[in-house]
DNA sequence: CCAAGAAGGACCC
DNA sequence: GGCCAGGGTCCTTCTAAG
């Protein structure tokens, strides 16, 4: 095995001058990984990206980044240079003990489906338009792309580069403007037919989302045939060509005609089995009397049914079947059994296709294995050219590496790419909790004149004032973003101290962060060309009272899959993941059921259940003010722990009444729930001031003393 | 001396 | 000849004040 000590002979890069122009030339290098890229001349096109940014101001800026990124990688180098073989020796042993635990984690239970659209607004604008059809173009402006049509692809034109630069790739590009409401009602027409697949299916965007098939594989096995028929349109006809005819029917097959196909005796005869039902659906007769769409009184396209199977495979090809029925489009899909995976796999068969990875080990392990770790999602090019300065590219390397790396990353990173290299992901597609922030900015040529920089300032706010209010949010913390004209960003930002959506508010404190930073660039003006507003710190307009059971689910949330918890030394910790594969809800802490506070308050453990509104769903300085606060603190002990898993020492009295109250929620529990305990107190003990201003509470709540 | 806020970045779509 | 978005999340590093 190689170590640092012989690595910077051998790697170039780091015998070169800073930045030099080979390096620029591949960091602003076309990213080919993305679908539909693949031999392409890349030599030419990366020559063209170069000539046509090499003057600019962006990249004076790149490259400035770039000479940030290498100095990084020397001080790496540096850090390795004092490794001894020793330490190296006990990192494996700590790396392998991790990875013991995370092997013990493995979750192969779930079947995960990533669906992802195939340059979905591209997509959408040439379906709308035939004269799209065939021609390369991307969606977005001269400013920037948001995406490219597979023929532009073949050009190097694709999402996230700026228009100009498509332009010269490709002379012939057409240029659309991005229409978000069409693409949010095309989203929301897949989603319907997501849900039905899982109804707690989670949205990553417009055009990409996990789903969960575990449940829906399991019904699946004992649905009747006719349920997993569905229509198709026969595909390389004059009507699928032409979406936009105006004589054939356009409504969803699915939804207009299946039904009714459904109903007729004819079907249901002939639907005791796949194979008698899709005997009949290929006899002549069958379709006899179902030519014209009930809805909208057109002919019906030329269509046929299919009976899907009971297999994974078949139930999201009917999924992906039945979103391009509907909405004209093609998506590709992965299927693993985790999030991690199946989002890696839905890109490798791309456009308009799927893949799987078995819930077995070995199978896993030979996909992870060779593959890159650029294609997982989370590490991007500075990621990757950290972890290749010491000649990790793959899954595998990051297994080999683990000693180096345990050395060089933050224990969160370690643990990441360990799981990683064990192919080991979340398990659960739950839906993201609420928005942590709101913001809202713009991009213009050049001002430097503080008045109309006020001013855009004050339009800033006024938008964003206007998205929370239609959101019926407020939040705390304002953030200026502003970007030079030399691409250097800045954000500052002030805490207000109550919770606003209002605009002035907003824009006084917005106004004061802006006028720092002209005032501190005096002399000189300060030249924008980005300005933003953001606020964080949010809460509902409704109730800025969060009630006990909210910050017991931000706590699943939290804590849910963590890799720290799971993989820390203090054996408690362990206890957990060895009995559930996640940590238990808020409820289940209450597995005593001679526990007095299980009895009143905790409605899964009560039979009598009658009590909805149980003391965790109150407000929280309701609950604090029960009872309930007083008996509650007797047990706990003083450790906690950091983010980072390690022991910290909780003397200081201000955590006093925020690890009392974080007791009580767990007083009932055994053993196992300590872990819980210790949790909760980590999460308060974190967002303390947050939660006794949040949550309204007076200082008096949380004022026992200790013993 | 320490935890929390602020600032800066990486990354994703 | 022109000249690199906007909406987020999460993580790390720095720092100032009690």
């Amino acid at each position: 095995m190689e170590h640092g000590s012989d690595r910077r002979a051998q790697n170039p890069e780091l015998v070169a001058g800073p930045s030099s122009s080979n390096n620029m030339i591949s960091r602003m290098a076309l990213n080919d990984n993305k679908a539909g890229m693949e031999g392409l001349d890349k030599e030419r096109i990366n020559q063209i990206i170069f000539e046509a940014s090499k003057d600019s101001k962006f990249f004076e800026n790149e490259k400035k980044k770039e000479e940030q990124l290498e100095l990084r990688i020397q001080e790496q180098q540096s850090k390795i240079l004092k490794i001894t073989q020793a330490q190296l020796r006990g990192a494996e042993r700590e790396a392998d003990k991790v990875l013991t635990l995370l092997e013990n984690e493995r979750n192969l239970s779930h079947t995960i489906v990533h669906v992802d659209m195939d340059a979905f607004y591209a997509a959408v604008e040439m379906r709308d338009d035939p004269s799209l059809q065939n021609k390369p173009m991307a969606v977005g402006g001269l400013g920037m792309l948001s995406t490219s049509n597979y023929l532009a692809r073949r050009f190097g034109v694709r999402a996230a580069m700026p228009g100009f630069i498509g332009l010269k790739l490709c002379p012939d590009l057409v240029l659309v403007q991005p229409n978000f409401d069409k693409y949010t009602a095309v989203s929301k027409e897949i989603r319907q037919v997501l849900a039905q697949y899982d109804p707690n299916f989670c949205p990553m965007s417009l055009d990409e989302a996990y789903l969960d098939f575990t449940d829906h594989l399991k019904n699946r096995c004992e649905s009747l045939p006719l349920s997993r028929m569905f229509v198709l349109q026969e595909k390389n006809t004059e009507c699928d060509k032409t979406y936009g005819n105006k004589d054939v029917c356009l409504c969803d097959l699915n939804s207009v005609l299946r039904p009714a196909l459904l109903c007729s005796s004819e079907f249901r005869d002939h639907g005791a089995s796949d194979e008698t039902l899709q005997a009949f659906l290929n006899s002549e007769s069958s379709f006899r009397g179902f030519d014209v769409c009930s809805e909208c009184n057109k002919i019906f396209p030329r269509y046929t049914c299919k009976v899907f199977g009971c297999s994974v495979e078949d139930a999201v090809l009917e999924l992906r079947n039945r979103i391009e029925e509907k909405t004209h489009l093609t998506a590709s899909a992965g299927i693993a059994p985790n999030t991690m995976l199946a989002k890696v796999c839905s890109d490798k068969n791309k456009p308009n296709g799927q893949y799987r990875i078995k819930p077995d080990k070995a199978e896993i392990m030979s996909f992870v294995l060779d593959l890159p770790i650029r294609k997982i999602s989370g590490i991007g090019k500075v990621t990757e050219k950290l972890l290749g300065s010491i000649g990790v590219v793959t899954c595998r390397d990051l297994f080999t590496h683990r000693a180096m790396i345990f050395h060089l990353f933050s224990s969160t990173s370690f643990h990441h790419f360990m799981r990683i290299s064990a192919g080991i992901g979340s398990t659960c597609v739950e839906r993201d909790g609420e928005r942590k922030s709101i913001s809202t900015e713009r991009t213009f040529s050049e001002i430097s004149d503080p008045k109309l920089l006020l001013q855009k300032c004050r339009e800033l706010c006024k938008n964003l004032s206007e998205d929370m209010k239609d959101e019926k949010t407020l939040g705390k913390t304002v953030t200026l973003k502003i970007k030079t004209v030399e691409f250097e960003v800045r954000t500052r930002s002030f805490t207000l101290p109550d919770f606003t959506n209002d605009e002035a508010t907003l824009l006084k404190a917005a106004q004061m962060l802006l006028q720092t930073e002209i005032t501190s660039e005096l002399p000189r003006p300060l030249r924008l060309r980005l300005m933003g507003v953001r606020m964080s710190k949010l809460c509902s307009d409704q109730d800025s009272q969060v009630s006990v059971a909210e910050m017991f689910k931000k706590m699943d949330k939290k804590y849910q899959g963590d890799q720290i918890l799971k993989a820390h030394p203090n054996p408690d910790f362990l206890s957990v993941q060895n009995t559930q594969s996640v940590l238990p809800k808020y409820h289940n802490i209450c597995t005593d059921s001679d526990n007095d506070l299980c009895a009143e308050h905790c409605d899964n453990c009560d039979d009598n259940d009658e009590d909805e509104s149980s003391i965790f769903s109150l407000p929280l300085d309701q609950t604090l003010s029960s009872e309930f606060v007083d008996h509650s603190c007797n047990k706990f002990e003083q450790e906690s722990f950091d983010l980072n898993g390690r022991q910290k020492d909780s003397s200081s009295s201000g955590e006093v009444g925020i690890l009392k109250f974080a007791c009580k929620g767990s007083r009932a529990s055994d053993g196992k729930v300590h872990v819980r305990r210790k949790g909760l107190a980590n999460f308060l003990e974190k967002s303390q001031s947050e939660t006794s201003e949040t949550l309204n509470c007076e200082e008096s709540h949380f004022g026992l003393q200790e013993n």
